[in-house]
DNA sequence: CTCGTTGCAAATGATTTGCACTTGG
DNA sequence: CCAAGTGCAAATCATTTGCAACGAG
C-alpha cells in the first residue's frame, strides 16, 4: 500500500492516517458495487472499521482530493454530493427506478460536443452528463 | 395575463397572488438576460416590486411549478439551485470565466444518446448536460 | 521542533416545515 | 364557508470553519 502514500505526496499532502484510510475506502471494492460515495457514506464506513475520524475531516480530505484531481465530485441527486475515484473518463446513466449507476464512454458523443462548442467560439473545459433512464420492458 | 391563470388551473393550483407574481418574474424579460433564477433572486425581485411574499413561499411555489412541469431546476453551481421556464428543450453551456449561460440544441446529439442508452437496454427518461467552456482566443 | 492536520463544536447557507392566520373558488 | 395557500419563525440538512490539541517529516 505504499503507492497510496506516493499518491498523497505527489499531491503535496502529508500521508496522515485519516487520508490513507479515506483513500482505502474510496478504493475498496467492498462497499463499491457502486463506486460513488457521499461524505456520510465514507464516514459511516470508517466508523464501522473502528477508525476515529471526524466527519469534518472527511469533507476536508475529499475537497483536497478533488483539488488534487484524484477524485471527482458529482451531484446526481439534489441533496448530498458523491465522490468517485478518477480512473478513466466516462459518463453516467442513473436508473430512475433502482438508483443503479451505469457508466459509459463514447467518442462519437464527445466529438459532437466539441463541434458544438467550437461552433460558437468556445472550447470545452469540462462537462457534466447524466442520463436518467429506465429499463426497456417490451 | 389570463393565460397564466389558465396555466395554474391546468396544473391544479389555485391562482393566488404569490403564484401569479412569481410566474411574472419567471416570465419577465426584465431581469432575464439570463433566464435562470434562484429562489433568492426571485424573492429579491418580488421585494423590489413591493410584493409581500415570503421566501418560504417562493420555494414552495417553485417546487410546485417543477412538479407541474412548468419550470426546470438546475444545479449549475455547487450551492443554490436555479430555475427556468420550460419552453423548448435545450442544453446548457456555462462559461467558466464569465459565468454566462448559453443554450443550444442538437438532434444529432440526442439521437446518439438514445442509441447509447438503448444499446444497454434502457430508455432515456430525462437527462442533464452542462458543458463548462471558455472562449477560444487564438 | 514546526507546520500541516485533525476533532469537536459551533457557524453557515440553502431549503423545509409547523402552525395559526388568510384567501380564492 | 373551508380546504388550499401563506407568512413567519424555528427546524433540518449538508457542508464549512474556528480553534486548541496532535503528529508527520
Amino acid at each position: 500500500m505504499q503507492n497510496q502514500n506516493e499518491e498523497l505526496k505527489k499531491a503535496g499532502l502529508k500521508a496522515t492516517l485519516p487520508r490513507i484510510k479515506i483513500m482505502e475506502v474510496l478504493a475498496s471494492t467492498a462497499l463499491q458495487e457502486e463506486a460513488h460515495f457521499s461524505a456520510e457514506d465514507i464516514y459511516k464506513e470508517l466508523i464501522l472499521n473502528n477508525e476515529d475520524i471526524g466527519l469534518a475531516t472527511v469533507y476536508r480530505v475529499l475537497t483536497q482530493f478533488e483539488a488534487a484531481g484524484m477524485v471527482k465530485k458529482h451531484h446526481f441527486e439534489d441533496k448530498h454530493a458523491v465522490y468517485e475515484v478518477i480512473e478513466e473518463h466516462h459518463e453516467h446513466m442513473v436508473c430512475v427506478d433502482t438508483g443503479k449507476v451505469l457508466e459509459f464512454q463514447d467518442d462519437q458523443l464527445m466529438t459532437r460536443l466539441e463541434e458544438i462548442a467550437n461552433g460558437v467560439g468556445y472550447q470545452i473545459v469540462d462537462h457534466n452528463l447524466v442520463l436518467h433512464v429506465k429499463k426497456i420492458e417490451s
